[in-house]
DNA sequence: TCGAGTTCCATATTTCATGCGGCTAAGATG
DNA sequence: CATCTTAGCCGCATGAAATATGGAACTCGA
């Protein structure tokens, strides 16, 4: 399945204004309305587009502090993985977490209101968390670019 | 200015579909559609909601690769940070980047297609930004938890 | 008790999404 | 070359939704 320059054009504006209406979509792509409405409706269909989502401020919301932390399991058992994915999935505090190759094997990243909260997260979640061995916690002094949107183009 | 309830389950529906009905979101709440418009105009005027965004899916889209780089610049002129800064946020494969405290100046997050992009990347992007002078990848092999919510709750 | 402010709602108007039918162009087939 | 098929696009009509407006209920403080 391919796209042409109108699909990534669409996917393109959504990414930045998911809530853009379609007849305005449709002018700024130079497609009828209801064109658009058919590519739109097939790129979700394909699982180009997974879904729609509002983007919070956080620090509006009181999460003023971006941590990142290393991960390390003990290696013992296997199933260790699957328990700490588990554990994970679960701490709303925690926005992401990947399994990595290198010298750790969890990256993850949480937001939290502040040291304090950082703390007892620390201690109370991560490293309560099945298998954790050792911690590395990197705190951001700076967001120089968030979020940014997937290249389409 | 205080969230109540209802503006944090607005906020908490919003996240996961930012294209609701106004009218399916005013039911799932319990209050008219005219209150809740009227309210999410005030949680945007307010800057809780900073805009609204597609969820496209980076494999279908070829950029199955993810990776984090800590980058060590040389701290011998302190510009070198703002000229970083700036390359950075031309880069379109850097989705995310962050000044941190610890053993590297800055996590960078990014996509590509795969191993060879990411190697042209690194030296044509990376490693050619000004005052950078090492650098740590580290390559994803599972993405356990991506882009959750932000606790509202 | 009175007035001001806030929050909510019902209604009306406008705007939008969507389904349907038709049009055109490109490619396949005899 | 004629014809058939398919895919993509469009206009239009209909139903649904967003939004503006006016007004009711409630809170709070003077």
């Amino acid at each position: 399945m391919e796209l042409d320059r109108a699909d990534r054009k669409i996917l393109s504006i959504l990414q930045e204004d998911g809530r853009i209406a379609n007849v305005e979509l449709a002018e700024r792509i130079g497609l009828s309305p209801t064109s658009i409405g058919e590519r739109l409706k097939r790129l979700q269909r394909e699982g180009f587009v997974e879904g729609y989502g509002a983007r919070l401020n956080p620090h509006r919301l009181g999460l003023g502090l971006l941590v990142f932390v290393e991960v390390l399991l003990d290696k013992t058992t296997p199933d260790n993985f699957e328990r700490f994915a588990r554990a994970v999935k679960l701490a709303p505090e925690v926005l992401e977490c990947h399994m990595v190759a290198g010298g750790f094997d969890y990256l993850v990243k949480a937001r939290l209101a502040d040291m304090t909260a950082y703390r007892r997260f620390l201690g109370e979640t991560l490293l309560s968390m099945p298998g954790v061995r050792e911690t590395r916690t990197y705190a951001v002094m700076e967001e120089i670019k968030r979020d940014a949107p997937l290249p389409v183009g």
